[in-house]
DNA sequence: CCTCGGTTTGACCGTTTGGTCAAATCAAAG
DNA sequence: CTTTGATTTGACCAAACGGTCAAACCGAGG
């Protein structure tokens, strides 16, 4: 393992191919089907060299988790009490979708680790998650209680829109069963679009 | 290996002993996590005892696989044309949150076969599955034609449906850190019902 | 050119795992 | 009780796997 002094040039880009690889592997195997020479294969690198920028196989798959948490939780800060509430919630659903269909290995990865009951996880979760989660359920009760968005279970909304966009990652396999050919994604955002409107527009409109 | 003659008294209760532990470790360890001791130790049978019953550790989790599979795409055939639209999708709705309730564990492997790629279902989900889909779809359709029903897309209103009501299964562990300790299934009922009455009441109502 | 720290790898090790087998045990029929 | 086929298991095997290590390799500074 190089010391813990200023990374060199050679450094940063194999640890970078190292985690790509790994991010591929785990997302479609899960850790304990994922095995260190497939990641090796992947990567261009022999398996002794990924332990030599990693100490385990477990310490690849940290590292490629907790990347992964911090861009995961990210749409969600971008929810402000500010601007009108259907429009703020409608990109907020819109930028799930595209994480979706942009970055489906993160969200295969991100639901094999909660499958399995988050063993690694389960801390932040109940931290920082459910914290960032009850500010922003507080902001939709907020608008709710205003009279400017239909009165629904603020948490239970959220719930929804992470079932519903990630779905379409994580099922893939399934959807684009059952759609033939068709892509996935070209009727999606219409669809979750027109439910969050009619689902969440005040009863006035 | 028994005989392929009618199965002993023995034969029927140690089978289903099995599968009912291959189920549990299956579900909450994915196939390769899953180790045939494991399994034997839920069942409280020796491993060399388990290899009697069946052929291999794939060939009980196909067992468990295909098993699952045939009640799982059950509450989809009770949507009829017959009655009222909105109330016939309502109770399969409700039909789909009680099995993630009830049946956890069979969700969350069907959600671990998918995620990883559906290596062993694909066929079926294609066929099966895919005809099912479309037989369904097409009576929404002719609701929706009919003015009976709000028009959406009648594929991805199944998706929507299925991600929804899994979700409560599959992403248990996120769901109640976020929840704290609230019973996830306490609010989930009226939440679903309130979000398909409003996405699927015909506008005159 | 040489040096030296960073980098790479072939060979190897201990453990885990799926699976086998012969021998032991059991249970039902005669 | 005895027999016979079904059932059970301790001991074992080969392959796969995560990880180690000493030796080789490489590249930048002197």
């Amino acid at each position: 393992m190089p010391k813990d002094k200023a990374p060199t040039r050679i450094q940063r880009k194999n640890r970078l191919t190292i985690l790509e690889a790994a991010l591929d592997v785990f997302s479609s195997q899960g850790f304990r089907g994922a095995t260190v020479d497939q990641i090796a294969a992947v990567a261009g690198l022999s398996k002794p060299n990924l332990l030599y920028y990693f100490p385990s196989k477990e310490a690849m798959y940290d590292a490629v988790l907790s990347q992964l948490l911090y861009t995961w939780l990210d749409p969600l800060r971008t929810l402000t009490p500010e601007g009108d509430p259907l429009e703020e919630i409608l990109s907020y659903v819109r930028l799930k979708l595209e994480m979706s269909r942009n970055y489906p290995r993160e969200s295969r990865l991100f639901a094999n680790e909660i499958v399995q009951g988050a063993p690694r996880i389960h801390q932040v979760l109940a931290t920082d998650l459910k914290q960032l989660v009850d500010e922003k359920a507080a902001v939709i009760q907020g608008w709710i209680d205003a009279g400017r968005l239909a009165p629904v279970h603020p948490y239970h909304l959220i719930f929804s829109i992470w079932s519903l966009t990630q779905h379409y990652a994580d099922f893939d396999v399934q959807v684009r069963a059952v759609l033939g050919q068709e892509d996935p994604f070209a009727a999606a955002p219409d669809f979750v679009e027109t439910l969050y409107r009619r689902l969440l527009s005040p009863a006035g409109a």
